[in-house]
DNA sequence: AGCACGCCGACT
DNA sequence: GTCGGCGTGCTC
């Protein structure tokens, strides 16, 4: 560069976009950067936001080098925050810039809040005073500023008072530096009355808290036993230290009542972050969030990428749950970015579940994590008594899903006043509709699964990639007319079961395809809860977070559901989701019972659940998973199929689930609209794997490609890359 | 990821 | 004759 070159500088700037390293750019001169500062640079034809990264510049061509438009004004992405932008970069194989715009998702948010305008008392007097004057102005005395709408609602009058008050020059108009999105938790505001056992595991993780530095407690406790009181300690004992706090809880569990349930103790809300914020309140929380304002946020798994300023304490709530792996573009798993991210950070981290996942079970086992665990329901909340149901020797009626003896105790809890729950995880009317002439099977035009009855709605649906179509009156095949016949039970055929036993029973059916959307769903909630229903039918979404204060019965239909599809996850799940469900009982005091309706009541799944005996599940889970081949934790296996041909690595994923035990976890990625010609050889794809073995996995693929529709693309390998090497 | 360019099928 | 589908390539 000559000597008079304008540019004095390059700099190396991560851009939101997937290169393999940072680009770089000519810094102005006057311009002052440094590793982690906010800028603007031209990228192609738009301007994008980036970071600037650490160590040397790239040599790139002269006439390419382009400068950086601006440095923003906001904090510096923190030397901690970029390293683990690196570590997730390369752990998920994905490119660091792709990282990077997760943590630059927030559009407007790197310019400073602008002020607002205030109103302030400059001593005047209003012409004539009026009651509505009067309030306004015993409110403001205090001297502080107010904006005008604040100041109308405090003193319960309309803002035209307020614009009277400030047209005779009452107020004087002064500038007001943006307020906080909430105001700071009061860690004294309402102590929580702990039982010994929650005193004691709380008291463990204040410990962890107040000594700093890494460590990773597993808190487990049962259903009811009260994990949210515990870890608010731990959240207390951080914000004590002058640190922030990060709550993580799955999408769906971003409740209302858990905000509420943290107001209740801290005197405020957290700040949230999730997918749909609005975009506003969106830079006020980032913008916030990086200046050390806010000191606690409750979100879900994006959050993990806000740049923090002085992060002390990570809590992952549910810390099984599915929903923390992200599965597409950068593919990771919170749980454990998480874990590195307090690990980069040196402070501790808190998992929490009910039913942890085998691989938090084995750590704590080992010794890498702590464990603090929660017995004992408290209060009145007993545990159900929970029964199988032997199907083969209770067999339901012909035509009926339910047997003599579900439908027994369901007729008592009837007669008692009381509310049962059945529970199906299985959406629509019937899985799979066949003609009784000819044979022929409803099957999914775009993918391979079958076609679900939704006899509410007249169509036959796919449950896999949403393809939809009317049922028809006559066979496709043969053309012979109503002969088609419906196999296997959803939650509509069951409440059609249910209306023909208990034709009196106000029955409701709950499902994600229920019209109305989340509001709908709210109500009906609520509506339940308020005894406004005998009988609730409903899919996994009646699992979660609900209580339903008078359920005394909760009835499995189908408890073998989900064991036998091949995923290596599939006792986990069930076990998981069974414990959830039969959870929603026996919150009352009252006595209660959980039926599971099985055809395996001895398999370990349905005993651990009917026992109370989880510690027998994962042994017996880890147990298996050894003789498999199948590693107990963290290793896992990806699948990432670029777009358009989700169907076929659907495919792919199945026979990686059942040919690579290593493949613990599988990820499919790419829109599931679109039709497919993989013969033809014209799309590509892209195979990531992250296992231990490099030679069996190598062999995997190759048995794949071999066996495989003709594919050509690009594979990558990593070996030996879960978050406990790092550690 | 976005965006422009470029090549083949159905239509104002 | 164009409009528009998506496959390909490029961005410091």
């Amino acid at each position: 560069m000559s000597k008079d070159s304008p540019f004095l500088t390059a700099a190396p700037v991560l851009v939101p976009m997937p290169a393999e390293r940072a680009y770089t750019y000519a810094v102005p001169q006057g311009m002052c950067v440094a590793p982690g500062s906010v800028v603007r640079v031209p990228l192609g034809p738009r301007l994008v936001a980036g970071i600037v990264w650490d160590g040397e510049a790239g040599s790139v061509d002269a006439r390419k080098l382009r400068p950086i438009e601006q440095v923003f004004d906001c904090p510096p992405i923190n030397h901690d925050m970029r390293r683990f932008i690196d570590w997730v970069s390369q752990y998920t194989l994905s490119p660091p810039g792709m990282v990077a715009r997760m943590v630059l998702r927030a559009p407007e948010a790197f310019d400073p809040e602008p002020w607002t305008p205030g109103l302030r008392l400059s001593g005047g007097q209003p012409d004539r005073m009026t009651g509505a004057r009067e309030r306004v102005l015993a409110i403001a005395a205090g001297g502080l500023s107010w904006t005008r709408s604040g100041l109308a609602h405090a003193a319960g009058v309309s803002s035209s008072v307020i614009d009277g008050l400030k047209a005779q020059g009452v107020f004087e108009t002064v500038m007001m530096p943006p307020l906080p999105v909430v105001a700071a938790p009061d860690t004294t505001y309402a102590v929580a009355e702990l039982t010994p056992d929650q005193r004691l595991a709380a008291d463990e993780l204040c410990a962890c808290v107040r000594a700093g530095g890494f460590k990773v407690s597993l808190l487990d406790g049962v259903t009811g036993s009260g994990k949210t009181e515990v870890y608010f300690e731990a959240v207390a004992a951080a914000l004590e230290q002058g640190r922030q706090v990060l709550i993580l809880l799955p999408e769906i569990a971003l409740t209302h009542a858990f905000l509420e349930r943290f107001q209740n103790r801290f005197g405020v809300k957290p700040a949230e972050w999730h997918s749909d914020l609005p975009p506003r309140m969106r830079e006020r929380v980032w913008r916030q969030v990086a200046q050390g304002t806010l000191k606690v946020v409750a979100g879900a798994r994006s959050a993990l990428f806000l740049p923090f300023d002085n992060l002390g304490l990570i809590v992952v709530d549910e810390e099984h749950d599915p929903a923390y792996k992200q599965e597409d573009r950068v593919f990771y798993n919170a749980r454990d970015m998480a874990v590195v991210r307090a690990h980069i950070g040196g402070f501790p981290v808190v998992l929490a579940s009910a039913t942890p996942s085998v691989e938090s079970q084995v750590n704590a086992q080992q010794g890498r994590y702590g464990r603090v665990v929660l017995s004992a329901r408290f209060a009145d909340a007993a545990l159900p008594n929970l029964r199988t149901i032997d199907m083969r020797r209770a067999p339901p009626a012909k035509g009926s899903f339910l047997s003599p003896l579900l439908l027994q105790e369901m007729g008592r809890v009837l007669e008692r006043g009381e509310q049962s729950l059945l529970f199906l995880n299985r959406r629509g009317y019937a899985p799979l509709t066949l003609c009784r002439s000819c044979g022929h099977r409803f099957g999914c035009p775009v993918c391979s699964s079958w076609l679900v009855e939704h006899r509410f709605r007249g169509q036959l649906v796919c449950h896999h990639c949403g393809h939809t179509e009317k049922k028809p009156e006559a066979c496709p095949d043969c053309g012979t007319l109503d002969h088609l016949v419906a196999c296997g039970p959803g939650v509509e055929r069951i409440a059609e079961d249910v209306k023909e036993h208990f034709p009196d029973a106000r029955t409701i059916v709950l499902s994600s395809d229920i019209a109305g959307g989340v509001r709908r769903l709210r109500l009906e909630l609520e509506a339940i809860a308020k005894g406004d229903a005998d009988i609730v039918i409903g899919t996994q979404l009646v699992a979660k977070g609900h209580n339903f204060p008078n359920m005394t019965l909760v009835g499995v239909v189908d408890a073998d559901l989900g064991l036998a599809n091949g995923d290596p996850r599939a006792a986990e799940r069930t076990f998981q989701l069974l414990s959830q469900v039969t959870g929603r009982a026996g919150r009352t005091g009252k006595k209660s019972l959980g039926l599971l309706q099985t055809y395996q009541p001895e398999h370990p799944v349905m005993q651990a659940i009917i026992s109370g005996d989880s510690e027998l599940f994962y042994a017996r889970e880890i147990a298996e998973r050894e003789r498999t081949g199948l590693p107990p934790f963290g290793r896992l296996a990806g699948i990432i199929v670029s777009a358009p041909m989700r169907a076929e690595a659907q495919g792919h994923a199945r026979a990686l689930r059942l040919n690579a035990p290593e493949a613990s976890d599988i990820f499919v990625l790419g829109p599931a609209e679109a039709p497919l010609s993989l013969l033809n050889g014209r799309h590509r794809f892209r195979l990531l794997v992250h296992g231990e073995r490099r030679s069996d996995l190598q062999g995997f693929i190759k048995a794949m490609l071999a066996a495989g529709p003709k594919v050509r693309g690009q594979i990558r390998v990593q070996v030996d890359i879960d978050p406990q090497s790092f550690l």
